[in-house]
DNA sequence: CTTGCGGATTAGACTCATTCTAACTGTGTT
DNA sequence: AACACAGTTAGAATGAGTCTAATCCGCAAG
């Protein structure tokens, strides 16, 4: 089930939108509620049916809005697999991205500094670089279906 | 302009489909020497300008079946950045891309072995990949605009 | 209060890359 | 000559995402 937000949670999502000159608003409120609840990289459409549970008269239109406000103020990442939909991650470590090829699941690779440091160090002189995204895919025989 | 393709290549391209049980035909031979004579990443709608040139004939659905015939018996790979187009490149070393977010040009970033060593070994046990895709997205202030 | 403003939300239309369909072509076979 | 069959073709269909124009809502000014 879906839970409410901690006080932490919400504070964070208040200072982050706030940052950018943004208010907390019940819908937004939701659509970030779902994405801490059940971070199992969901879609725009999975964030959509849940959001409804929690807030029935929600529109697709604005859990697209919200999302892409979420991702333009740093609280969440965009997961993209060749091209299936867009996913959604609220992990904000470094982390890369593994695909079970049979499940379409995507898990999340802890990714150690001194690898980020090697993969920035291949590239050339000239080349700056803000965002490195890394994705495996593969099979994954995983005990636990996905942990949360 | 669009050179025929060497003896060489057209041998690479014929033994790849015979591999795969399948034939060389003028669309694909228009389709791949289009591809090796820019190595710019282009995307399908370009691919297709570009065959038109050679082939005036040709169909957007050819292009498209053209391109995933190359993807499926291993001779181009496909390159995805968010969700834009999807980019054709035939560079079969091992390498990341290198995306310059103003001009939106893709550059080739050449993955020494010990890098991908080091990317293989932060999959926990479990976790088998078959592919690894490495983005990087940025500003690259190359003289040249693009190498070939 | 009540009016006005601006950001947020909404439904539905629209876009556009990609996929699908069904007809056609060309080549090699019996 | 009739067949089989992979490949090609134009155009229709799909579907994720974006845009538009109308409405809503909270709040500050009068």
């Amino acid at each position: 089930m879906i839970q409410n937000l901690t006080d932490y949670d919400r504070e964070h999502l208040q200072e982050a939108l706030g940052k950018s000159g943004q208010k907390v608003t019940p819908q937004r409120e939701a659509v970030f509620t779902v994405l801490l609840a059940q971070r199992d990289h969901p879609t725009v459409d999975e964030v959509f049916q849940r959001a409804r549970e929690v807030m029935p008269g929600v529109s697709l239109a604005t859990v697209y809005n919200c999302l892409e406000t979420f991702v333009g103020c740093g609280l969440v990442r965009q997961v993209n697999h060749e091209r299936e939909s867009t996913r959604y991650c609220p992990n904000l470590a470094p982390h890369a991205h593994f695909r079970d090829k049979e499940t379409g699941q995507v898990h999340d690779i802890e990714l150690p500094p001194e690898v980020m440091k090697s993969l920035r160090s291949i590239l050339p002189p000239g080349f700056d670089s803000e965002v490195i995204e890394i994705s495996f895919s593969g099979r994954a025989q995983s005990k636990d279906a996905q942990a949360n």
